[in-house]
DNA sequence: GAATATTACCCACTATTACCCACAATATTA
DNA sequence: TAATATTGTGGGTAATAGTGGGTAATATTC
């Protein structure tokens, strides 16, 4: 049985590749740290930097939550909001742990037949290899001093 | 009963080997003092200078809970949830004491079959015992300014 | 409504992992 | 010192994971 603390927390870099009909393996070590109510359940959408974001059910609806809580008014908050929920699509996972990615979020991360499937916390990013080696090695985005900050108050 | 004051706190360095099947043996001086709710939990990552860090789940916990304070919009922010989870990896010793350890961190840590464990205090770390005796020999990597303030901030 | 594409639901095969058991070497205890 | 328990290491086997593909149901297009 899995521990309840880390339960929706994902992490860890994984390589898998999409088939013909566009279905992914979501990887077992992610699977078993769903919690039961997701029920098989995710939402995938657009990440930053061209690659896909999956969200367990859940998760993805305490984030809707904080959404319905900012103002609409707000230019900003409504951007924020069309840009966020435009491109999500809820799937579920087959018999042997699959998703099927849509045509436009696999075009969008320009995904081929290798991805990575990477855990960020409370959700997973499918990348294109290429591109993340390439956001990853760009560093311009980067404020190291801010790092050096972080790096500090969380001691590895 | 061990006491609360030694718990998930490690020393010492000591040698083991890793089977054909990637598996090694946690010393068990390690897993004596590892606390209860530690639930044969580690989490295995890529350390600095070519070593795996590994975790007891606890410890890990609280730099997890640390990251997720921060917010997924600020791109350093990001970037360093990603640094630092990119690579990581649970796993559960067996009856015998022996984690697995994934391929690539295997790889990433160049080790063969002989390794070194060391204690570092709240983490394992596993090195190939070449690469070690290089890194500490080489000390052109040290600030003997930040040594001497540490020197000061730790009574030693 | 027919033709075509898309999706849902199976089944199958291979590689990897989890779960045993075994055993020698070392440490502990009587 | 003899007996017993623990530790480190190896390996066999059943279960699981990852991947591919077939086909019937459903949706889409003309």
């Amino acid at each position: 049985m899995v521990k309840k603390i880390t339960q929706n927390s994902f992490f860890g870099q994984y390589s898998y590749s999409i088939d013909t009909k566009g279905r992914v393996n979501i990887p077992a070590k992610f699977r078993q740290v769903l919690s039961n109510d997701n029920d098989k359940t995710f939402i995938i959408t657009r990440g930053e930097e061209r690659c896909i974001w999956v969200y367990p059910l859940i998760v993805w609806q305490v984030i809707v939550e904080g959404l319905s809580k900012l103002s609409a008014v707000s230019p900003n908050n409504r951007h924020f909001i069309r840009k966020t929920t435009r491109y999500a699509s809820l799937v579920e996972y087959d018999k042997q742990g699959r998703i099927m990615l849509t045509k436009p979020l696999i075009e969008y991360a320009g995904l081929d037949k290798e991805v990575y499937i990477i855990g960020a916390l409370n959700k997973l990013e499918i990348w294109n290899p290429e591109t993340l080696d390439k956001v990853d090695s760009d560093d311009t985005n980067i404020d190291a001093l801010t790092l050096h900050e972080l790096a500090k108050e969380i001691i590895l």
